[in-house]
RNA sequence: GGCUCCGUAGCUUAAUGGAUAGAGCAUCUGACUACGGAUCAGAAGGUUAGAGGUUCGAGUCCUCUCGGAGUCACCA
């Protein structure tokens, strides 16, 4: 491949310190960055690492770099030194050769294939309920960050673990028989996923019922006297005392353990029951997220992994990663890392959750012999997430190396963390609803273009507003989502940015019209700044992947593509493309328009955005 | 309490150790008989929580203090 500017510049800075102070600087040590737009310069060298070597003022060492520069690269064309800083100057061949390799090249900021695969791990959700505004921010970051990576030139494979047993769904299950007398998603026109979740929602409100009835008893109110701390509130006492309750008093609570060990014995009826109200809940689930327009390679389920990883805490029990404790259970102590002393297998020889976790790397590692995996996974789990992967490099797993646990901050309501008991969950459909429903008001407040594609662009526009506004915050910011007034359209939003988009097709729909002859663009050598910002922006294109991709991080793209997407709003405001006063400046602002359509429409396709026609 | 993370304008936020900390919202003032005004320009708004330190250079790295959050089950 070819090197790139900034390549070549630090190769020539390096050669000029060589050969101008007799001292070898590593050219991958030189510092290129894009020049500040309040400078004159298209890159800028920062000269300040070699005034101690060159035994030279700073700005004496610049011109000398600079002259060299100017001499040696044919691409540099003018320069200037200001207080320690090199500003390079390139040449109009230079951009012109850029901007038509960029409109030739159909993949411009995708890199080649690399051979590596990664695989990423997002969404991860329970069955006995609908997704909410949390599963579509890990959503939207585990799509994007797929897109990136891909990009990037990996391979990527996209999975999700499906937490389909356990306690939760058995709630559901035990509610629906009691309470469900045989209705059905099909007989009650409800989504399978909001089905199942409004039964489990039931279930926590007869065992509220029950709890409330049974602290009126004289078992109840004797036990309150005996076991309360002074100060503590009857009230207060017996929040606290629920769980404790519920496993040893309640009868819901018996009949719930009663079907959980049933379905773990594997008793027909209620394994078929559970595959039932799963797959009402799968249904759900995927028009959910063809809502959010996201997909998966391979579902694992819990139920095939829950018991994996035995055979690994053997294995790291002869290595002497683990040792056993006099009772049975078998342990590894972290301490020296500053962590704890954890278990990784109970006393009775049944998994915890790491032992699952470890025997699901290894599992799919078999599956895909993916060397590095990322996790998609909350905040609160950080400390789970460090643990697991030093465990993991501590068994000398193949792909340890390679662990990446993307960490985003939880998202909450104005009124703190979301709550089912109280109601306060934003359902992930309803969301989706709402921003189509508010991109639909404001298009009709300013008048929006009717057409038979109405319908299609409103809803790109409300999910890309939705989706915008989620992602163009670093993930591991906590967010406080208000419903009301989060889903901006102007300013620094996903309309924003698709409505630069609407204006270039609009050009693009004139050119194919009109039959405009572009051919004079590559003799404009007159730029303007608004041009050449462009230009340096669209220049960039690639290096954001590549840092977004290194860094797990879809946020770059976002904010990339507002800066772009704000430098050509000022273009289009500041200068005339059709009624430019000379063909060849036409011709090179409709090229420079399409370029820039043709990377926002990249940029914005990595953060899972489409672009409307009209809006 | 131990460990981890965070603190930037009224609010939401950006900034591979580099130049005068950059945007958006809200507020105020302007801009189309011109390719779409979901746009553009301008004003105002900052001791980057505080104090030390390292460095030619610190929002960024180190130490301490203050404030906030998460997490510390043989639960899932």
């Amino acid at each position: 491949m070819a090197m790139s500017i900034v390549q070549s510049l630090q190769q020539a800075v390096s050669q000029a310190i060589e050969n101008l102070y007799g001292e070898p600087f590593a050219a991958d040590k030189v510092q290129i960055a894009p020049t500040s737009p309040e400078f004159t310069g298209d890159y800028t060298a920062v000269v300040f690492p070699y005034v101690k070597l060159a035994k030279k003022a700073p700005d004496v060492v610049g011109a000398e770099i600079g002259d060299f520069l100017q001499k040696n690269v044919p691409d540099v064309q003018a320069f200037n030194v200001i207080k320690g800083f090199l500003n390079i100057e390139l040449s109009t061949a230079y951009w012109q050769n850029f901007l038509q390799n960029a409109l030739a090249d159909p993949g411009f900021g995708r890199q080649p294939r690399n051979g590596r695969k990664v695989m990423v791990e997002y969404s991860s959700p329970n069955t006995n309920k609908p997704l909410h505004l949390g599963h579509v921010r890990n959503c939207l970051l585990g799509w994007s960050c797929s897109q990136i990576l891909d990009a990037a030139g990996y391979d990527v494979v996209k999975v999700q673990i499906v937490n389909d047993r356990g306690v939760a769904i058995c709630k559901s299950m035990l509610s629906w028989l009691k309470y469900g007398e045989g209705k059905t998603p099909e007989s009650t026109g409800i989504k399978g996923d909001h089905f199942v979740g409004d039964f489990y929602v039931l279930f926590e409100h007869k065992t509220r019922a029950e709890y409330e009835a049974w602290q009126q008893t004289d078992a109840a109110r004797a036990l309150f006297a005996d076991k309360h701390k002074p100060e503590q509130s009857e009230k207060d006492f017996f929040k606290d005392y629920k769980n404790k309750w519920f496993n040893e008093y309640s009868s819901l609570g018996a009949e719930v353990r009663d079907m959980l060990l049933r379905w773990e014995a594997g008793h027909p009826d209620t394994v078929a029951l559970w595959k039932q109200m799963n797959n009402w809940v799968y249904q759900g689930f995927e028009a959910t997220y063809a809502k959010l327009g996201v997909a998966f390679d391979k579902l694992y389920y819990e139920s095939d992994t829950y018991l994996l990883g035995k055979d690994i805490v053997e294995e790291g029990l002869s290595k002497g990663v683990f040792y056993r404790k006099d009772d049975g259970s078998v342990w590894v102590d972290l301490t020296d890392v500053g962590y704890d002393h954890k278990v990784v297998l109970r006393a009775d020889g049944t998994s915890v959750y790491i032992t699952q976790d470890l025997g699901t790397a290894r599992m799919r590692y078999h599956d895909f012999g993916c060397e590095s995996v990322v996790y998609v996974v909350a905040d609160e789990q950080n400390y789970v997430f460090a643990v697991l992967f030093e465990v993991l490099r501590r068994l000398e797993e193949p792909y340890a190396q390679g662990l990446h646990h993307l960490s985003y901050g939880l998202v909450e309501l104005p009124t703190g963390r979301m709550k089912t008991r109280e109601g306060t969950v934003v359902d992930a459909d309803d969301l989706v609803e709402e921003v189509i429903r508010i991109a639909r008001e404001q298009a009709a407040e300013r008048g929006g273009v009717e057409g038979d594609d109405r319908e299609e662009n409103l809803r790109k526009v409300g999910l890309g507003a939705l989706k915008f506004f989620m992602i163009k915050v670093n993930p591991k910011r906590r967010m406080i989502f208000n419903p009301e007034e989060s889903v901006d359209l102007q300013g620094q939003t996903g309309p924003y940015i698709q409505y630069s988009w609407v204006r270039i097709n609009g050009l693009m729909q004139r050119v194919k019209r009109e039959n405009v002859d572009l051919s004079p663009a590559v003799s404009y050598t007159d730029f303007q700044p608004q041009e050449k910002d462009l230009l340096k922006a669209l220049h960039e294109f690639p290096g954001v992947v590549l840092t977004a991709a290194r860094e797990y991080d879809p946020s770059h793209i976002a904010n990339y593509c507002y800066g772009l997407a704000k430098s050509y709003h000022r273009f289009w405001h500041d200068l005339s493309v059709f009624n430019a006063d000379a063909p060849e400046a036409r011709a090179f602002r409709l090229e420079l328009s399409r370029a820039v359509g043709k990377v926002l429409e990249a940029g914005m396709r990595l953060l899972g955005i489409e672009m409307p026609e009209r809006m």
